[in-house]
DNA sequence: CGTAGCATTGATGTGGGTCAACGTATGTGG
DNA sequence: CCACATACGTTGACCCACATCAATGCTACG
């Protein structure tokens, strides 16, 4: 590994709580990897080799049953993605593909295995990170169950707004029928749903969202801290 | 705490990989409590004070938003729950509530946490048990996202025979209602589903369920690893 | 034996899926 | 640089799964 790449790893919130020791035992069996976009990183089904962390681009983690297909998630640089296979040593229960250019961090299982029984300070804010991604889960089954498509998309561009580091109108970061999957919904859908969101504070100008008034769209998403981050 | 029910709780497997001195000094700050059926053990939005580990009895989390109501699940004698909020001493984003009579042993939650920094082999534990969760729930999204009501419920039948420890007609443990919250539709839609499936190998009566013909139950459900325990 | 809650059944409405056609971007090679 | 190809997005027509509302049976329990 390349020393900036090495310092780039040592800055992500991961690894935060992990003892330097074991920070540099795990980077030396590493590697880092660049993807183009479209490549699948992980099969469904598949015992995960590697920890994938991520350093640029994003990936969409989805499961196809029966011809359909559902997004669990859109992961942002910065994260890893199935770690939950990897501890427990299990098939992934989904599929994970890049959507854009990436590079990531493969960090070999059994060496983070390792680390997470060397390290007790970094197997606790491991944990603490599970529990967060359970909440977020509960929360994704909420707001699948307890929502319908036009409050799911109001509250996404509402959340998605809230992420966005300055004011003003935001850019849709991957294609509509992901944004649709994510969703839970049929890309034509989707297109309506769009549509129908219009009239209530929102534009949408290609893959360009802006909030006109945030109000009303608030009325019409109706966020609750049960299901969304406040 | 009584001498039976210290036993009782070192046998959970929960505590499999906690050290003697941890436990002991956990069990010493902890009570075991009864509860009737329909009791509010953590309100949606409350920070947990204790963790609950089930001893005897069904807990059900559901959660409300604007008017409806979705189960995320039944927690069956031997368990802890929400236990991510307790990790991440956030509100919890469900209901607990008993089905039936129940006992629970509850651990004050500083105590919990301060358990997981003393001992690092139950904090390994714990981390694979919300791995396990984290699976769970990802499985629990595709269910939903990606099958009918129909399919979710030859499923669930699939699932609950396979679980139960003889053959033959298995008990549903609760309410239909219930049944029907879990798996996402209304009591009404629940009882004509059960009633679609009837030709398809199940026959139900009251609470008692019977697989008649487990292969023609299986095709109509088409059970994937992707979603359920094989 | 009455009452209250739960399960069932029927009638009806609607959200969202499906299928097909059309419009619109994005890139590729002549 | 433009015609063309290919994929994506949109729109419309239609249908079906499921929710909703209302009425009727059940079962249980005081």
């Amino acid at each position: 590994m390349r020393p900036d790449d090495l310092a780039l790893a040592r800055s992500l919130s991961l690894f935060d709580a992990m003892d330097v020791g074991t920070f540099d035992r795990l980077m030396a069996v590493s590697l880092v990897q660049t993807f183009p976009a479209g490549v699948v990183l992980l099969e469904q089904g598949q015992v995960p080799d590697f920890l994938f962390v991520l350093f640029e681009g994003s990936v969409e983690l989805s499961a196809t049953h029966c011809k359909s297909e559902g997004a669990i998630s859109i992961v942002p640089p910065g994260e890893p993605f199935t770690i939950a296979a990897l501890l427990t040593d299990q098939p992934t229960l989904s599929q994970a593909r890049t959507i854009c250019n990436s590079r990531a961090l493969m960090i070999p299982s059994a060496a983070f295995r390792d680390a997470i029984s060397a390290d007790h300070a970094f197997c606790q804010s491991l944990l603490i990170e599970q529990a967060n991604i359970v909440r977020h889960l509960v929360r994704e089954i909420n707001n699948q169950k307890l929502r319908n498509s036009t409050e799911r998309l109001a509250n996404w561009v509402l959340h998605a707004s809230s992420k966005a580091p300055e004011a003003g109108p935001i850019q849709l970061p991957f294609r509509k029928r992901t944004l649709a999957a994510l969703l839970g919904m049929t890309p034509e859908n989707l297109s309506r749903t769009i549509a129908s969101l219009e009239p209530h504070g929102v534009t949408f100008k290609g893959s360009s969202i802006a909030i006109q008034d945030a109000d009303a769209l608030r009325k019409v998403a109706r966020p609750s801290a049960l299901i969304d981050l406040i």
